[in-house]
DNA sequence: GAATGTTTCAAACGATCGTTTGAAACATTC
DNA sequence: GAATGTTTCAAACGATCGTTTGAAACATTC
């Protein structure tokens, strides 16, 4: 068993049983049980739990953040200049991460399940190394968005996106949770239908009206029937009316 | 110290501690020490730790849900038997969440951003506890929702609830991880300005534009350029040209 | 092929976990 | 106010955790 098989075996035996068990549950033995591997090998060849959580992120996430950018950046020279679609980015954005999390057979799937619920993980240390490595493609695609909205405030962009996220989140790991309060209707396994799903609400919620945000706000009271009509989109004008 | 007073404290020391960080990482040395009580009352009070973590989400899962019921009640007695406006429904279901947390005093601040990521739980019997506790809200609320959108079929009206559970959940208790990456640029400290941002948002996506699923997907591939325009709005029309 | 470096292995380390115990303190009942 | 029931307390339980150890096995170097 060579070296690089053993750190193999590792990562994929815990990438696996982080999705199923969470970080904290998931015991070392269980790892190098599931790896066939010794006990000690993890400290071995990672120096320790936290540094072995932290390689099994920084494996996949590097490709998927190339990816985003690499696509990005085809789009962006095909555009020359000119401001890409709303749809463009997000699927630049998601549908790579989509694409990946499709993908059964090279191990991407289990991944995004586990990616998508890191955002809001308590530990610290995880979380704040997932923001860093995520931090100069979420400021290409803001930079992109803001382009492509223009009459969109910066900080509106920030909170959609992070809305948005979310609901990837929710799309990706959530069909269990899902199916137990819709009773076993839910059919999760058409990656295809789901991307599309998933695409129309982001695009759909991106693209809302602008809400109405009063300059000096009542912190304490919420206000649900105060919004106005504002239009957010760049490349038509849009004069529907609104239904809220 | 009365009995209810010892409960209370542990539960509430609970709280605040799953909060910061999660279940597992919790021990109930801490929980104890921080509601300074003897480390056997959460044993003899609540039987074990999983009960004790049961209890602390059916204190106010209860509370949230009855309001989120009362005001549904409320909406449709008002309309005597009229669909409701895919808003109104919105705002009784995340609004009436948003205002519990957004209540830094009655302390159902905490809990909700603990609530927001434990839909995603990796632990079963927490997610299938949550999702038996919400089963007969959800019901309700998706019966609302189909009536007020009926071009919309059910299966999707099930999935974009869950998307909006998603970017909910990233709302409350994401600030943290958004603030990394906008490099402290972000203020989540208004509620009022959070609840409008976020209400925006799941309009527009609850109401975005049918997408297209073909009939037979072939489950491997995705096309994101296979998109149709499609109404979801039933209270106008909307003509509005799509932009994807 | 001896010497050196790398990897594996079984066993143990100290620390901490959730839970249990039995006595003491306290409250309630009659 | 004795008896009974309830709650608190310090201490210990066995189990499991991440990590370390030192020898053995293996690979590579010269």
């Amino acid at each position: 068993m060579s070296e690089t098989d053993t750190r193999l075996r590792i990562l994929d035996a815990s990438e696996s049983l982080f999705v199923e068990h969470g970080f904290e549950t998931t015991s070392l033995r269980q790892i190098t049980g599931k790896a066939k591997v010794n006990l000690a090998a993890v400290n071995y060849h990672f120096g320790s739990k936290e540094a072995l959580i932290q390689e099994v992120f920084r494996r996949r996430l590097g490709r998927l953040n190339d990816q985003r950018l690499k696509e990005l950046d085809r789009l962006e020279a095909e555009a020359a200049g000119a401001p890409l679609k709303p749809s463009q980015i997000l699927e630049a954005f998601f549908g790579v991460a989509l694409k990946m999390a499709a993908d059964k057979q090279g191990g991407g799937s289990a991944f995004m399940r586990l990616l998508g619920r890191t955002y809001t993980e308590p530990a610290e240390f995880i979380r704040s190394f997932l923001a860093e490595k995520d931090a100069a493609v979420v400021d290409r695609f803001k930079d992109a968005l803001l382009k492509s909205l223009p009459e969109v405030p910066c900080e509106e962009i920030f909170w959609r996106f992070h809305f948005m996220l979310g609901a990837m989140s929710y799309a990706i790991s959530g069909a269990d949770a899902l199916n137990i309060v819709a009773r076993g209707s839910i059919d999760d396994s058409d990656s295809e239908v789901l991307y599309t799903r998933l695409m129309s609400f982001l695009l759909g919620g991106l693209r809302a009206p602008l809400p109405s945000l009063s300059t000096k706000a009542s912190s304490a009271t919420i206000k649900p029937d105060v919004k106005k009509t504002a239009n957010v989109n760049s490349t038509a004008t849009r004069t529907t009316p609104q239904f809220n």
